[in-house]
DNA sequence: AATGAATGAGGGTTCATTCAT
DNA sequence: CATGAATGAACCCTCATTCAT
């Protein structure tokens, strides 16, 4: 009889982070205001969005976390699964680009809540990991290097463009599942090849 | 002594236009207001805004205008003066990350005001030769696959991961004018990799 | 206890509409601002007017509708009270008189509102009744001289007479309920007068 | 060569104020705004108008003048070459319908300039004539009533009345100058009626 | 736990007016 | 005599946030 009250907290805070995703990702940081959200979660009043949250960017924390969970959730067994540098480069890469099939909202809402101007960095270790995603890349470049499973590369600025492109194919809406999977696969193929070990000296 | 009629207005405009350049590049698009810009700008209220531009979209498409033309003149000779359709891909890259040296901010805005929700598209070709860089990259590398010069690949996607590259390596402040060479060079290499012709059966 | 859930916005609105009467009754519609109308209704912000009204013209239908309910209520009884056409039509014009004496400014609020550049038609029919004063007193009159209660003139432009001479003698401040009911009277007789059967032929 | 300096600042003055008499009937007095009026007059500045012009109520008493200077030219004529108090009552009648064919935009703009908040009373004696139109009105139904010519009623709600029934009547659109015509005989003829002699008792 | 009325700052924009040229 | 750049107040409206209930 008492312990349902951070339940019923808790639903509501989770509703709340939901209506924001898919606000986010429908008009943007910019047009996301409380009376929006409010509207589309069928609350009555932007009171509510206030009690349960200290702040907007209190809010957006928690947008950020939720998005940030569901990543992991995805991504982190593909990674897992996947053996060798290069599998794992190509496995990060596909899973990436396989996590918009799946959560699109959350995508466009985790660009739109980084690219909020103000944002300072984030607090947990998850959502760095999932933030920093140029320096795990840029690791496991480095590692792959000193391994000779990788060619001679600056692995930052390598990290950065895979990054990058990742991001940028991610950007453009896909038309079905297929061609998702499609993507993905051609977009790890692209750059296992530029990071492909050194050819070696042709013989004579 | 008196043909400089608009010369004031003109160079008015001109003021206003770098300021809000500055002002996009610094806290995005949606925190640029007119109180903001006037401020930068060390104009003293936002009616004189106003009283040069007919709108805020009237301001940001001047931007727009500014910077394409600022980025045109710079990549355009480097880009003509590449020949091959290696050296094409390779002049474009490198052209792109070395811009944002010039013209740290001008990029950044570029991509706020393209971001801006409700903009539409760009009317003259310029302008749409710089926004719609993922369609002219596109083209190269299908021209350049029916001659031979690069492997198989969707050239969309590829066109679209090289965009993303660029974009993210730039996105990162380059710390002195070397870097942002090097940064060019090996980029550009990179990409040179990931869309050389397809491996020739090795030879017996 | 519970039950009066919006009775707070509903006495808020109230409060605002019959500000906005005032003021506009006082300083016409081109004058009418949220500013003053929060002055008069002691408001500490215009905020709070639009908290409440979607837009500035949401709030001049809300005025509009007030007046008109009211001007309906005090004429309406005294019109229907009255019988043959020359009764319908003294009634009429004494009502619309004495209404002036009722609620001075919602008549002239009436004026204001309509006078309004960009307003639309009017909706309901009780607006329409009373916002066409004249197509309504020239059926009267196009009846009555069917019925031989009138002589002959035209029906429109003799509305059209009535409507802006009533108007004509609201316009001036009227000193006392007296002399309302008396120019009331006078104004009746003065279009009995004007209306009145073609004399007869003079008998030999 | 000295002289045209006021030929030439009187012709701006008509110039402008002309411009402002049919901004004034087309978009009515709170929309008159001087940048409206600069573009009907072709004017690149609205510093043009202040600086022949002290004021916006300078400006405005301008209109007011021309607009009242070309009524009385026009009405002067008619209204004197009418012979006896009920020919002069038909005479005021009728000129002052027919002006509306003549100065439409006059009329309205009239209207609108008196209209206008915060206006104090006319200076000059030929303003006060039109605009005092009630008074000179009464002063005649009086004067005629004393002899004979015309019934008992109260003058001054009469002329109350006449003149607003005129104004309403010429503030529809008139289609035609036959229709004018047709208006004023009918309306002459209407007040005509209502200040007819009382009728004599009946002979037995 | 929830409500919703209220607030005040700030948004872009228009306006009459001033002043140096 | 004319210009047009500049100003600052006021306009309507939206926003995140507070607080009594």
């Amino acid at each position: 009889m008492q312990a349902n009250r951070s339940v019923t907290e808790a639903a509501r805070r989770r509703q709340i982070v939901a209506a924001t995703i898919e606000v986010l990702a429908e008009v943007g940081h910019g047009a996301t205001t409380f009376t929006r959200i409010a509207r589309w979660a069928g609350l009555s009043s932007t009171g509510l969005i206030s009690y349960h949250f200290a702040d907007k960017a209190d809010l957006l924390d928690e947008v950020l976390a939720e998005v940030v969970r569901a990543a992991v959730a995805f991504m982190g067994p593909r990674i897992e699964a996947a053996e060798g540098h290069v599998g794992t480069l190509s496995a990060r890469i596909a899973a990436n680009v396989e996590l918009v099939a799946e959560h699109p909202a959350h995508v466009r809402a985790l660009r739109e809540v980084l690219a909020a101007p103000g944002r300072s960095a984030p607090a947990d270790d998850a959502t760095a990991g999932l933030t920093d995603r140029v320096g795990a890349l840029a690791a496991l470049l480095r590692d792959g290097q000193a391994h000779g499973a990788f060619g001679s590369f600056d692995p930052e600025l390598m990290a950065l463009a895979v990054t990058g492109a990742i991001d940028a194919v991610v950007a453009v809406p896909p038309a079905g599942e297929e061609q998702v999977r499609r993507a993905a696969h051609e977009l790890a193929a692209t750059f296992v090849r530029a990071t492909a070990p050194d050819a070696p000296e042709p013989r004579p």
